[in-house]
DNA sequence: GTGAAAGCGCTAACAA
DNA sequence: TTGTTAGCGCTTTCAC
């Protein structure tokens, strides 16, 4: 790779002319040179690379109809998961995905309730070909503003309308928190523990009421005071705790819907003596390295793939827009595994 | 607002159709109506509104050469920010100033050495108009591309570099924090205190380097066993502050170069016995909410306006690229001031 | 297989 | 003040 041209940047009017072929031509290598002769394709892969060629993406895409862009859309009550790990990763595996489909993440953070209208007016704009927007609320005017706009959008985590038979059938990627939960339970339960508490997360999270969900589906009927909400922070952990300790002293195991709060409930029952895993066995969910790794003893955790699930949204609306063009459906929704990690809580 | 024509989008032309107008007249108004006659431009909006036309957003790139789109630029070492709370305000920041121009946030985040690649052919590729980015290192390869690339960046923190006499000189937005370092021993100083340390961050950071200097400015010839590195966490601090005990037991104040590590220290402080502020006064830095409500006591630290920051990093690029078009100079840097906030800890 | 030519939707001279 | 017109740089029929 040469100079390029000083001034202005070089057009594809100029690679053509340089490796003496036809405009047309020279935008048939630049798009993957299908059904050109090699010695062309040569020629002009040559001129692009002397000439620093760089195609102009505002042109393409006027005459495509196709941005390569997507939005990621992060509602004002979500902004705070920007500062959750959990949450980064996922961007991350996004981005990852993205990448490698040569497409951009355009980010549209709302801030207030007035920004729903600014985002209704980029969406409406062709500025994204897609979009991908994270934990809906019950009257969530996120789906409505994609649809009008004609954008075709995958959510991450279940919205929480979506347990109700609502018309509003989107797609969504989430873990198996029920699931999950049922697994990290009936391990518990296997070890042999007889009063398996369950400390929850905020009840107006799906996944916080599909883990909770989870739990009752092993112990059906058990005593509602073994169940204590939290807030999936350690600090909240701690405290249901404190309170499942008070209520019932004779706990012998206990299931955290997330791995901060697990941390927050071993502190406490090494506070008031308790050995664990001797006195209470103690398991977690997500296994996020941070916590995991920080813990005494090691918890054991029920893990999700987290960057995995990003990527998939991610793939899931790619595939989707490419469908469409097609004219076939629109992508369905995924539900990824998890799988319970053994160390030493339980 | 009508209903929007069925099939695709409505162009300028079918506005000005509908109007009575030509297309130019149509433009001139949706582009703010300067110079065209009342009348006219209410007929235009109003064909607007009932055609639900939205601009296309290509067609005008293509022509003004401008893609009303910023880049914000995340490389690799620095992906874990992605998780702090610290860096999660300032991209708040810059989102909201970045949408009161209109103007969108293209996130673009380096997950390894190969992507530099990447970026400088998208950053070449004129998707964006300008480029902000985060935390440069010594031989960091962004400026470079930016440079060639001829898009406008501006850098949030004082690139590792900056401070010798390098020929590179970029803008950046940085806190006071040789300044707000000063101030913080200062008043500790004032206290009465006499045994004053410090827990640093990372030294190949600037932020902690620069604190570290203002400490130094104050307590010039100071025992430099009165000085413990950590790294910005919780963990590091408590780890920093049991060190300082064990080699200077008669310490009664410390300085950490965070709040995440003042934490640590009240921590280890509480658990040694020693009482805050009548044994030993603390005061962090940063002033991030989520640590100094929970702290206890209080912690006194120095605040600085993070979310400002990352506004006025995207005012100045914004402004550079104004004045880029009148051929006017480049941004220069900006150092935001510190405010040293009184709580109970000191 | 290759080239010529017709736009994609918009803005900005320039004329009127 | 308003309209006419010439592109912006690219992809894509459609002939050859």
């Amino acid at each position: 790779m040469s100079e390029p041209t000083p001034g202005a940047r070089p057009t594809l009017e100029a690679v053509a002319a340089r490796a003496g072929v036809s405009r047309a031509t020279a935008s048939r290598v630049v798009n993957g040179g299908a059904g050109v002769r090699s010695p062309l394709v040569e020629k002009v892969r040559r001129a692009v690379d002397e000439l620093g060629y760089v195609p102009n993406h505002a042109a393409r895409s006027l005459v495509t109809r196709r941005t390569g862009a997507v939005a990621v859309i992060i509602a004002e009550p979500e902004i705070r998961i920007f500062s959750d790990p959990f949450f980064s990763q996922q961007i991350r595996g996004i981005s990852k995905e993205l990448t490698a489909h040569d497409t951009q993440l355009v980010l549209l953070l709302l801030e207030g309730p007035g920004d729903y209208d600014r985002i209704a007016r980029y969406l409406a704009g062709g500025h994204v070909d897609g979009a991908l927007a994270f934990s809906l609320h019950t009257d969530d005017p996120i789906p409505a503003i994609t649809q009008r706009a004609g954008i075709p959008t995958v959510y991450g985590g279940r919205p929480s309308w979506t347990s109700a038979a609502d018309q509003r059938v989107v797609p969504y990627v989430d873990a198996d928190n029920r699931g999950g939960a049922r697994e990290a339970v009936r391990y518990l339960r296997d070890l042999g523990r007889r009063r398996i508490a369950h400390i929850a997360g905020p009840l107006d999270q799906t996944s916080a009421t599909d883990r909770l969900d989870g739990y009752r589906d092993v112990l059906m009927d058990e005593d509602p005071a073994l169940v204590a909400a939290g807030a999936f922070t350690e600090e909240s952990g701690a405290r249901a705790m404190a309170e499942l300790l008070d209520r019932c002293p004779g706990l012998d195991a206990v299931f955290a819907a997330n791995d901060l709060m697990a941390a927050g409930a071993l502190r406490v029952l090494k506070e008031r003596g308790r050995s664990v895993p001797g006195d209470v066995a103690v398991v977690g969910f997500d296994d996020m390295d941070a916590v995991v790794g920080a813990t005494d003893p090691a918890l054991t955790t029920v893990q999700q793939d987290v960057d995995g699930q990003g990527r998939l949204m991610a793939r899931l609306l790619l595939r989707g827009l490419d469908r469409e063009r097609e004219g076939s459906a629109a992508p369905a929704s995924v539900i990824t595994p998890t799988t319970l990690v053994r160390r030493d809580s339980a």
